[in-house]
DNA sequence: CCAACGATATACT
DNA sequence: GTATATCGTTGGT
């Protein structure tokens, strides 16, 4: 957790977004632990960049978190959706990280009732991941490494290739608005908008093996779950 | 008062 | 399958 810590705060926010995917995140609520893989993210560069909140150094009270520590969790709603980010740069430094997809991995029953949907659907984008993990409120202002929504270094797994995209909704942000500051797992079912024939079966991770160079049976056991759940 | 870092339903190739 | 319309809340001017 600490080599976690020492990215947020010393590393350019393009490059710990990069680190992000694939990294594990988890939300342990009173009814079980909930949780999965990022595959889906956005960088947000304030003070120069239009699109984030914190442009020109903007600070009002929805605001504020982004002026704190790195790691610190930044909750806004946007047309009655909660979207989730986490604050990157020495305090001070307003820039940030919003969580687009999650790769669902604990917790699945639970996130599938808590969306009424199955397969993608249940965290293909911003506000359904925070839905699905039943991020509420009060974690506005709360830290990403000791809260009870935290990463998990530990369980991250690795992507094969990565997107790099232009942001999704911000159009009318001149040149920000084409900047591709948006980075995904390539291949995973679970990023918004992407397209049937571009999902790949081992969903763009790369492959575990154990010490033997067999496959891990967990992983074996996961891939059977998804080949059964996902219908896209 | 209006624009916003969305999601969903509905309407169409 | 893809495009557009509408829902809807909140913050900031």
């Amino acid at each position: 957790m600490d080599e976690l810590m020492a990215l947020f705060a010393t590393q350019p926010t393009t490059t710990i977004a990069r680190a992000l995917l694939g990294m594990y995140l988890e939300h342990e609520t009173p009814d079980g632990k909930l949780g999965g893989y990022i595959v889906d993210c956005e960088a947000y560069l304030g003070p120069d960049d239009l699109a984030a909140h914190s442009v020109g150094m903007r600070n009002t009270p929805r605001v504020r978190a982004m002026y704190q520590e790195p790691g610190t969790i930044y909750l806004y709603t946007m047309h009655t959706h909660r979207i989730v980010n986490f604050i990157t740069q020495p305090k001070g430094i307003p820039q940030g990280i919003m969580i687009r997809g999650l790769e669902p991995v604990d917790g699945i029953d639970l996130m599938e009732q808590q969306r009424q949907k199955t397969g993608p659907d249940v965290a293909n984008g911003p506000g359904k991941l925070v839905q699905a993990l039943q991020i509420p409120a009060e974690l506005y202002g709360e830290s990403v490494f000791t809260s009870p929504l935290h990463l998990v270094p530990e369980r991250r797994r690795t992507p094969k290739g990565i997107l790099a995209l232009p942001r999704i909704g911000i159009p009318n942000k001149g040149e920000w608005t084409q900047m591709p500051l948006r980075f995904a797992v390539a291949g995973n079912p679970y990023l918004t908008n992407i397209r049937k024939a571009a999902v790949q079966q081992d969903h763009g991770w790369l492959e575990r093996r154990n010490s033997d160079g067999e496959r891990n049976d967990i992983d074996l056991l996961r891939s059977a779950i998804n080949e059964k759940n996902l219908r896209l």
